[in-house]
DNA sequence: TAGATTGTTAATCGATTAACAATC
DNA sequence: TAGATTGTTAATCGATTAACAATC
């Protein structure tokens, strides 16, 4: 079965079930159904169904979805079941700030390792951290054999930094940088970048 | 001329022409054309034209696109022609780097104040900015006139951030907690989140 | 049983692409 | 002029929604 087969649009979607059955079952929700999760989520139920229907049926006529084995199935089918080591390259203000971020834990994350070129910052600490200089990341990439990397480095230096941890095998990219990053199409990347969201919110305003 | 005749997926992307343009202004070119643009982020050049087309007709037969020239439509389009100062509220590691981003200038976005509720943190300074108490968020808003607003705090305190933000005026968030927020119609809201942007790439890996 | 909600089908709606006349 | 590229139309493609039989 070609992953394909699912639209990326609905992969999309899939974390924010997933990040809303989480909140639903801290509340001491135990079923939830597709209207319901699509009230908090501003999606339609018919969509919901839709979306988890590529992935097998979840749920019971009548009552809807155990939060608990629905919870289980998304982080089956997102791979989050398991915990992914990540490396952190670029310790300015916002590396400081991701590396000392608790969220990754439970959510199947875990930084392994952090880089910087700053020959004042190399080998100094940051929370647990010691950081590592930029020109042993291939070798620690491979060694720790990390598949995902953040890059929180200059927009000059993005496309660098992101060309070396992919010779280091790494296979997707959580960007930070606001340039489009060139990489191979098996490698994934996905952009943060808080500018093009405030431009796209200020077309709305006057 | 109602707003809504434009998709929101289109308008989604012309953040992304504007900063792709004003890169190639830095490496000194200064025409482009919509397959060249294309190139650059992975867009067809049909695409590009249509998107541009819901606004005016901006480019030459033959010869492409000005770029200073439609930078300077996308940056009307986008209502970036001017300076929107912004509200911080949660200084946290997130919130000290945003802070510190200066990224925003020359972009349309200029932070005007910074809030947060520890007794510990107000007063301080942060770069040039002095941390305000959350409690006078309302007044010190609506005195600055400030319609958009960045919100770090935990996703506990984010719901109600927001809607002491919208009663003063807001219209615009950036929510970096990880919860859908819930606004009136009339105000935007984007969402950063890191655990989403991952999850939606190991869906990918194995 | 009656009410609720699923998974799925078909219909609708919307977005992308291909093609091309116009023209620089 | 010949080549390139626009803006736009129509065709294609894909995503969302409405509806409903199945069934808990």
């Amino acid at each position: 079965m070609d992953k394909k087969l699912v639209p990326d649009i609905v992969v999309a979607r899939l974390p924010l079930y997933l990040q809303t059955l989480n909140r639903l079952q801290q509340e001491g929700e135990y079923n939830t159904s597709s209207k319901d999760l699509g009230k908090r989520i501003d999606i339609s139920a018919a969509q919901i169904r839709k979306d988890l229907s590529h992935f097998g049926e979840f749920g019971k006529q009548g009552t809807g979805y155990s939060i608990s084995f629905l919870i289980e199935k998304l982080e089956d089918i997102l791979h989050v079941n398991k915990v992914w080591g990540m490396a952190l390259i670029g310790v300015g203000f916002l590396g400081h700030a991701i590396a000392n971020f608790n969220g990754f834990q439970n959510h199947g994350f875990q930084i392994k390792c952090i880089f910087d070129n700053d020959l004042e910052k190399i080998g100094t600490n940051i929370g647990e951290y010691v950081i590592y200089d930029s020109r042993n990341l291939a070798e620690v990439i491979q060694k720790e054999n990390i598949k995902i990397a953040m890059i929180t480095v200059d927009a000059e230096h993005a496309q660098n930094v992101a060309n070396q941890v992919v010779k280091a095998g790494v296979k997707a990219i959580l960007n930070y940088a606001p340039v489009k990053l060139i990489v191979p199409k098996s490698v994934q990347v996905q952009n943060i970048d808080p500018i093009i969201e405030l431009q796209h919110m200020t077309y709305y305003l006057d």
